[in-house]
RNA sequence: GAGGUUGUAGCUCAGUCGGUUAGAGCGUUAGUUUGUGGCACUAAAGGCCGUGGGUUCGAUCCCCAUCUUCCUCCCCA
């Protein structure tokens, strides 16, 4: 049996582990202090809770778990005979893995939401998973970090998340720009250009214009189906800079400017704080179809952080009907997600972990002989008792061996225990950084090696 | 899902135009040194050459399949 992690799939040494709870620390702390409340929800849900929310697409993606037991007896027989793997997989699966945290929290609400306070507040850092192809910043099991309001439709909570990406990466190091747009205002592009019912075609190509530029757009959107003229107008509505400058193209009274109403809300909101980074961002589509309001995106800042490529290490935005598929119309809904993985890719290659981001023991205790090293657990005992991190190495003698063993896990002192040491009841602690070393009782121990 | 790429010792990587016993550096273990990290020297352990099949007298090498790594597209975090 050869020993490796499924593709797309990572074990995390105790360095990495230490960085992510960093990270999530800091999510988290800045959550709390939104009054966001924690919840958690199982890695499993029902098919049918799953599928359909995500696009065809987002079905392919989603991992299946094969039905316990004798799961040919219930099989679609006719799909197995023809081997038809679409028709059969319900049949033989009923559960699958989550794929993100936002469709399990719709159901979560409908299914608690007599136990709930609304508009209800929930931050959710949990593991996804989708079958998609691993790349760089990209795996089949990866962390989300949620926060979402539902049961309001108040855009003071468009603001409050504003605040929160602008704070988190404010104590992350990271130099982004928070991309915003509306969902409202892309409908009133397609309106104003005579294509609202290729709405969703359009979104999807102007989103690329980033990376397919001009040319690959207007190729892509003919492909569509959508005419040239369309075509210029759109460009022409894009080159705005400001929200208000897309005004004069809709009609009063249209969707686009009920999203440019919006717009201009979360603005002023956002006008009494101290955030420069949120910009208006009329080609920022996002994918996800259940949007319906200002949607977010968050990327690294190049002109800070000069040359670093990146995809977006966070997005969200607002849901005015996410629960209605569990039988809960008029639920509006919004909310944000951190990349973790990418955030911690970003930190690595700009070298913005803080140094010592795991807790290390503060001493390793070593024995010189089998006597010492009972001594050497009562003392070690003791400190334990004291709140102090302490480890002991578990045989004695090879003092060699035992310092290496300090050395490697990067732990500050040695207490040395020997003969000596037991009969005069003391610990010879040694400073690996410096060398020095001195015979210490068990309180000067505690209170040196206290002081890091 | 489409295209490309990778897989040889714990790690990083050589190598064999198809031929006896597959190498290096680093790391590990032991010793020189039974109360002290480094360096040096000595020695040892460690490999079905990703997996399965094919061609061949003979395959780690060539062919096919499959899994895996990394990358691009799609989509996303």
């Amino acid at each position: 049996m050869k020993a490796k992690t499924l593709k797309g799939t990572r074990d995390f040494l105790p360095e990495q582990i230490a960085k992510r709870k960093y990270i999530f620390g800091i999510i988290e702390d800045v959550f709390k202090k939104y009054a966001f409340s924690q919840i958690e929800t199982p890695a499993m849900e029902e098919m049918s809770t799953l599928s359909g929310k995500y696009g065809e697409e987002g079905d392919k993606l989603l991992f299946k778990i094969l039905n316990n037991g004798d799961f040919l007896e219930k099989a679609d027989e006719k799909a197995l005979l023809e081997k038809d793997s679409f028709k059969l997989a319900p049949t033989i699966a009923k559960r699958g893995l989550r794929y993100d945290l936002t469709v399990p929290f719709a159901r979560f609400v409908v299914n608690n939401q007599n136990d709930l306070v609304f508009p209800f507040k929930r931050y959710q850092i949990q593991p996804v998973w989708r079958a998609d192809r691993p790349q760089r910043g990209r795996y089949q099991e990866f962390y989300q970090c949620d926060a979402d309001v539902v049961g309001s439709d108040g855009l003071l909570y468009e603001a409050e998340l504003v605040q929160i990406y602008h704070e988190v990466f404010k104590k992350l190091g990271i130099g982004v720009q928070i991309k915003i747009n509306n969902r409202k205002v892309l409908f009133g592009l397609a309106e104003a250009a005579g294509i609202a019912d290729k709405f969703v075609d359009m979104t999807i190509a102007i989103d690329k214009l980033d990376k397919i530029g001009k040319e690959g757009v207007e190729k892509e959107l003919s492909e569509r189906g959508v005419s040239l003229e369309s075509t210029e107008k759109i460009f022409k509505m894009l080159e705005v800079t400001h929200f208000e400058d897309l005004r004069p193209f809709f009609n009063e009274g249209s969707e686009g400017i009920k999203g440019l109403d919006e717009l201009k809300q979360v603005y002023d909101f956002i006008s009494c704080t101290q955030i420069k980074n949120l910009v208006f961002d009329v080609k920022l589509a996002r994918g996800l179809g259940y949007y319906t309001g200002c949607i977010f995106e968050v990327a690294v800042d190049t002109h800070i952080h000069e040359g670093f490529v990146m995809g977006s290490i966070g997005g969200g935005g607002r849901y005015d009907n996410l629960t209605s598929s569990f039988g809960l119309p008029n639920m509006s809904g919004v909310g944000i997600s951190f990349g973790a993985e990418r955030i911690f890719d970003v930190l690595t290659e700009l070298n913005l972990f803080p140094p010592n981001v795991e807790s290390k023991s503060s001493i390793v205790l070593m024995a010189m002989d089998q006597n010492s090293l009972v001594y050497a657990f009562q003392v070690a005992s003791t400190l334990r008792d004291q709140g102090l991190n302490v480890d002991i190495y578990p045989e004695s003698g090879k003092l060699k061996k035992q310092i290496k063993y300090a050395v490697d896990k990067g732990v500050k002192y040695a207490g040395i225990i020997g003969d000596q040491e037991v009969a005069d009841q003391v610990v010879m602690c040694k400073n690996l950084e410096t060398g020095e070393q001195r015979a210490l009782g068990l309180e000067d121990l505690m209170s040196v090696i206290s002081r890091g």
